[in-house]
DNA sequence: CCAATCAGGACCGCTTAGGTCCACTATCGG
DNA sequence: CCGATAGTGGACCTAAGCGGTCCTGATTGG
C-alpha cells in the first residue's frame, strides 16, 4: 500500500526523543521512553548509527546521541537508512531481472516516479515533523497539470 | 521498503498497452501482450474499472477500453486504484490505533510526508511514464532546505 | 439458446517484515 | 586489573500480506 515500515516510525520517534533529551540516552532508556520494545529499538539504533544520524558510545556509560540536529535530516535518510534504498518497482533495483523486457512498455520508466519521490522526501526534516505546522511552504507549488485527484 | 506492489506495475503496462491499441481489448488478450498470467490481469483490470480508469464492456465481444487518455492519468491514481490509499503509517489511517498515542511525541505528523508525495504522484501521469523523456519540468525545483543527500 | 466475457468472491503458498535472542567486543569505574 | 555496562553483529522464528489461481455467477451479442 506504498506505506513503510514500522520500523522507520520508530525511527522518527527515537530520533525526536533523542533531541529533546540532548544527551547520551541509552537503547533501554530509549525503549522506555517510547514505549517500544527495548530489541526492536536497539536494531533501529544500530541501523541509524551505521548511517550517521545517531552517534554511538560504546561501554559503560555509553549509548547514543544525535548525529545532527533534526532539522538538518530529512526524512528520506531515516527512511533509507532503514527500509534501504527508496525504489519503487523492483525493476529498478534489480535493473534486468524483468523477463517481459521486451513486452515492457513502460521499462525503467517509474524513474521520474522514484526521482520525484526521493525529492518530496529529502525536503522535509524531521523539525517539521517535530513542529507541527506543517511545513506549508514545502508543500508543492501545486501547478495541476492534469485533472487533480488524490 | 516503500516500494509498491507488482501489480501496479502490471496496471501502468496494461493500461499503456490499452492505450496503443486504443479499441475494446479482452483480458486474455492484454495479457498475452504484455506477458502477464491472465487471472493476474484480469483482477488488476477489475480494479482498475472499479476506479474508472478504464471503461469495461460485459458479453460476447465485450473488452476493456481506456476511461480517459493517459495524460490525464496520474500514476497516484493507479497506485490507489491497485494499492489502496496512500498512507505511509498505520498510524494515519487507523488513526487512534497506536497504544503509545501519549508517548508518541510525532502523533500524526507524517502527515505533510504523505501529502508531499500524494502531490508529487499526482503530478505525473502516465503519458510522461510513457514518453521517456522525463518531464524535467515535473522534478522539483530542488531548493535543497538541507544538506541533501538521496 | 449458447458462447464469450466481465464481476466478485474464496482460497493458498511464499516471501518478507517485525520481533526476539544470543555470543562478542569495547569502555568505564573502582 | 577486573568486572559491570552497553553497543555490535548475527541467526532465528513467527505472522501477515502479496501475488497468483480458480470457481461460480451475471451479462450481452450472435
Amino acid at each position: 500500500m506504498l506505506k513503510l515500515s514500522r520500523l522507520t516510525d520508530y525511527a522518527v520517534v527515537a530520533l525526536v526523543r533523542l533531541s529533546a533529551a540532548d544527551c547520551v540516552e541509552t537503547s533501554p532508556g530509549i525503549a522506555a521512553a517510547i514505549g517500544v520494545p527495548e530489541p526492536t529499538v536497539a536494531k533501529v539504533l544500530k541501523a541509524l548509527a551505521g548511517h550517521g544520524l545517531v552517534i554511538s558510545s560504546r561501554g559503560a556509560r555509553g549509548g547514543y546521541r544525535l548525529g545532527r540536529p533534526l532539522n538538518e535530516i530529512a526524512v528520506s535518510e531515516v527512511i533509507m537508512a532503514i527500509d534501504g534504498p527508496i525504489a519503487l518497482t523492483s525493476c529498478v533495483d534489480g535493473a534486468s531481472g524483468c523477463e517481459s523486457q521486451s513486452l515492457c512498455p513502460v521499462a525503467g520508466r517509474w524513474d521520474p516516479v522514484n526521482d520525484a519521490i526521493r525529492s518530496a522526501l529529502s525536503r522535509i526534516s524531521l523539525a517539521d515533523m517535530e513542529a507541527a505546522s506543517i511545513p506549508t511552504a514545502f508543500r508543492l507549488p501545486v501547478v495541476a497539470p492534469m485533472n487533480e485527484v488524490v
